[in-house]
DNA sequence: ATATTTATTTAGACAAGACTAAAAATTATT
DNA sequence: AATAATTTTTAGTCTTGTCTAAATAAATAT
């Protein structure tokens, strides 16, 4: 069973090889967990050892099938968490990643069977990102970045991919939420910044903003 | 803010001095923690120096106002977490004790206040011990082992002392849970074990067991 | 193709916590 | 009171996970 410190290299690396389950580099890994490229370094050659990544030196690092099954889990603990946290005790959308970044360490298979039924099993966590069911299988998706919807297209929000507290703010601040339907007025070419329309009140979005959000057409 | 390991100790420590705040031994505290002696010496000083204990050499430790303070804290939490598997997932009281025991340290004031409400501040737990509130008070009880019930008396169980799933799962045989109204039939001077009724039914009960029931006068 | 910059790894140190074995203090026994 | 038994502490080692500084490999630029 890894350890806290193993669950979090291994989460980061989930996160970071992305769909296409790329490899990773050490100075990614050292990005996303905050800490040095020796200490990931270190780490790696350890989870490698215990066949949990695939690890060529200088090549960057992929999960094995375990570490991956590992990282799933770890996903999903932290997404269920996070309903019961919104759902149950009524907190916002931007106050439980920090609280959800413990809760998903701790070990009970059981726990997390009936914490599932208990929140009916749901397939999307407050933010809109899936929640892989007990076989590690992601609900699948057709959403596309707000940054890709066409001009003159309407989509519905679906998820958010930063949990950062002040970009759920913001999004609070410009009545974003998951569910809301939106259409696109105008592609500005020089910014790639977006004129949308949202309960037909004209916003205007970054594309670092846009790339974030998640839509579906309809 | 004190580790998880420190916050083990303080619970141990609280745990073992009892209602009386008598000085704990360092060999209980490890028999306790299921650890040795030579490295409850090592954790007991960190402690001493921090404050959170009090500790003179080869005298035992005592908790200090700080130390009483986060230990009657993760009591609570434990409690508090307890009552929620029980109540919401379904646990059965033989089942939850080691995931609240993970549960306990995670670190949220916001959370502990948020799931008091949700369980519309519980002031008993899934055992019937006493659950602390935010200003780590009591709520108080009048409750005897069931071993000092004098004879012919009747009796409420309003909690038991022992989490052990071996001796919780005991109880569930003889129809024993809190709440549960029984008359003291006769008391064995030779060993001390009692007879006691329960829904009309004569249980023979050693007098171990009766020392871990705690009964209110009916 | 060589030089420079950047990324990665190694070497060595450190803190937290735990352990074993040995020493010292305390308690119990005679 | 002196010895024996027990408890507690110390000394030294180990593991986990981190760090800094130095070395090495890879990528980029000239």
């Amino acid at each position: 069973m890894p350890s806290q410190a193993e669950e979090n290299y291994l989460k980061a690396i989930f996160k970071l090889s992305g769909k296409e389950k790329c490899s990773v580099s050490t100075n990614a890994i050292a990005e996303e967990l905050q800490t040095k490229a020796s200490s990931v370094s270190d780490m790696v050659k350890k989870l490698s050892e215990k066949d949990l990544i695939n690890y060529i030196k200088y090549q960057g690092v992929s999960l094995t099938k375990a570490g991956l099954s590992f990282a799933v889990h770890i996903v999903r603990k932290h997404r269920l968490w996070e309903v019961f946290l919104v759902n149950h005790l009524n907190f916002k959308w931007d106050e439980v990643h920090d609280i959800a970044e413990q809760l998903e360490h701790i070990k009970s298979p059981e726990l997390v069977a009936r914490l599932d039924a208990f929140l009916e099993h749901p397939n999307y966590d407050p933010h809109g990102d899936p929640i892989p069911n007990e076989k590690g299988e992601f609900p699948k998706s057709t959403a596309i970045p707000l940054s890709e919807l066409a001009l003159s297209s309407k989509g519905k929000v679906v998820a958010v991919e930063m949990d950062e507290p002040s970009f759920l703010k913001y999004l609070d601040k410009l009545n974003i939420s998951i569910g809301t339907q939106l259409a696109v007025l105008e592609l500005n070419d020089f910014d790639n910044s977006i004129d949308i329309k949202i309960d037909n009140v004209q916003r205007h979005i970054s594309l670092d903003v846009a790339k974030n959000i998640l839509v579906c057409v309809v």
